[in-house]
RNA sequence: GGCGCGGUAGCCAAGUGGUAAGGCCGGGGACUGCAAAUCCUCUAUUCGGCGGUUCGAUUCCGCCCCGCGCCUCCA
């Protein structure tokens, strides 16, 4: 077994991660919200959590991964019902999508992937035990709220001093106006149980308290414990869901069962695209399909998600891209020369196996994941094994890396997407041919000016060329 | 205001108390009639600014400037 080291929220250092019950490494990520496709912004943290859980596989953890669904809340309803879909048939469609872009972009599919619908009595139960002890109450509304007053832990992992988070919302203006009709205790309870409204049309469970759907934090508590047990060794998701959505979760979770909830917790930061916050209407927010519609590579657009750190802002540019095809073209070449296998990024070398020249890249990788490091010790070492022959040793240790960080050793044979030039497009370009088969340089070279000038590029081989359109 | 992060070559991005990884782009060269591809090679006396600690700081401390994140349901 490797040493994995990580940097945890919860006590602001690095800590190893080691297997708490001895056996498995069990961790839970919060997945997406299925109301409409996720965009480049949620795979820079899916895709790095699927790096994490490929390092824990390669290091010999033995990781259990768990990733929720997100299938009911404000949007997914509002969006159903805008869609005449029940919510149903409307979040399974975005988690199919979602299914089918994760695996586009190479990530392997989670151990466990609870839905929030198909766990509403577990958190029903959660519910009731909060009830029974103390933390919860119902208000004046029928919606039932956590009251946070009664866990003195609460802000332990956002580093929050709860009492100014109270001042600071009944500080507010907004906040002092509404807060006679505030069917909570305090400002900063939250929803555990939200009773029905109109709005939420069908979308309602029978429960101690009345017909209602649960709150959004809920669903990640009665979830993670009942797939990876009351205690487990690993939380995480984006960087934003670490107040409140997560506080809230260990304030349910160890208020319910007096137990350590998660024992390590790990944020992925935003990405920046272009220079700023993804949105729509700076024109930078990009789904997955935008992205391959633009002809980028998958594997260019993972490559380029992994060279930043996970704890650092990350500046995904549509250049950036490009570059990154370049640099995996590199790698390409690195793993045909050291005979990696083809799925090599699919299958795991055994644990413990050699790593050769590699080892370096294998261990920054495993030192806070870092995967930027990882990628420049992989091209550092990777050129001078060029010129020498191929050792075994080094063949392991590069399909380790190539596994953990889930890059394909082989790439699309057709990158080009395979366009057929237009009639008067082939006609010039065999004119050229014929030009240059004639030792007419100067007819070619003109003609393949006109080429360029319409679009296309000649590329020439031994017998014969090929068209392609221009790059954008 | 509270908590936190960052400012390293044209771009992206690591890193260390001991004198700046790597990638992309670009330049030069080889090869090719040209182009593409490929190969070789070059590109930060310097790490936002000013002080301090130190034999020595990009790395530690202080202040300042700039950018960014979270502060109730956004990965």
């Amino acid at each position: 077994m490797d040493k994995v080291e990580l940097h945890d929220t919860l006590t602001r250092e690095k800590r190893e991660l080691t297997p708490s019950d001895g056996k498995q490494f069990r961790f839970y990520v919060c997945g997406p919200t299925v109301y409409g496709p996720a965009h480049i912004g949620n795979f820079r943290t899916f895709v790095l959590f699927d790096v994490f859980y490929r390092v824990l596989v390669a290091a010999g953890l033995q990781p259990r991964f768990a990733r929720n669904i997100t299938d009911v809340d404000d949007k997914t309803i509002k969006a159903s019902q805008e869609q005449g879909l029940t919510l149903r048939a409307f979040t399974d469609r975005y988690t199919e999508k979602f299914h089918a872009d994760c695996d586009t972009l190479g990530l392997l599919r989670p151990d466990a992937e609870p839905r929030a619908t198909d766990h509403i009595q577990e958190q029903i139960d959660l519910i009731a035990v909060l009830m029974e002890k103390g933390h919860a109450y119902q208000g004046a509304d029928g919606s039932v709220y956590y009251r946070v007053a009664s866990f003195p832990e609460y802000g332990k992992l956002s580093h929050f001093d709860p009492a100014a988070l109270q001042t600071q919302a009944t500080n507010s203006a907004e906040a002092l106006n509404l807060a006679d009709e505030y069917d909570r205790d305090a400002v900063a309870d939250f929803a555990l149980w939200k009773a029905h409204k109109p709005a939420d049309g069908e979308n309602a469970w029978d429960s101690p308290w009345g017909r209602g759907r649960p709150g959004w934090h809920i669903e990640c508590s009665a979830m993670s414990m009942k797939v990876l047990g009351q205690t487990f060794d690993l939380h995480g998701g984006g960087e934003d869901l670490c107040f409140p959505h997560h506080e809230n979760e260990i304030a349910q979770s160890e208020g319910a069962t007096g137990k350590p909830f998660a024992l390590h917790w790990m944020h992925a930061v935003h990405l920046l695209v272009e220079g700023k916050k993804m949105s729509k209407s700076l024109g930078n927010f990009f789904t997955l399909d935008d992205l391959l519609e633009k002809g980028f590579a998958p594997d260019a657009i993972r490559y380029l998600l992994v060279s930043g750190h996970y704890r650092q802002q990350l500046n995904f540019t549509l250049k950036g891209v490009e570059g990154a095809a370049s640099g995996l073209k590199k790698l390409r070449k690195l793993a045909a020369h050291l005979r990696v296998p083809e799925d090599a990024d699919r299958t795991a070398p055994p644990p413990g196996s050699p790593t050769g020249a590699f080892a370096s890249a294998w261990a920054v990788l495993r030192d806070d994941l870092n995967t930027p490091a990882a990628i420049g010790e992989l091209f550092k070492t990777g050129s001078a094994l060029l010129s020498e022959s191929p050792r075994e040793e080094d063949r392991m240790g590069l399909h380790k890396l190539l596994f953990a960080l889930g890059i394909p050793p082989v790439g699309p044979e057709n990158t080009t997407a395979e366009t057929d030039a237009p009639e008067a497009i082939r006609a010039l370009a065999d004119r050229r041919w014929q030009a240059k088969k004639d030792r007419d340089f100067t007819a070619a070279d003109a003609l393949r000016a006109e080429l360029t000038a319409a679009g296309w590029q000649v590329l020439d081989a031994k017998d014969g060329y090929t068209l392609e359109p221009l790059a954008r």
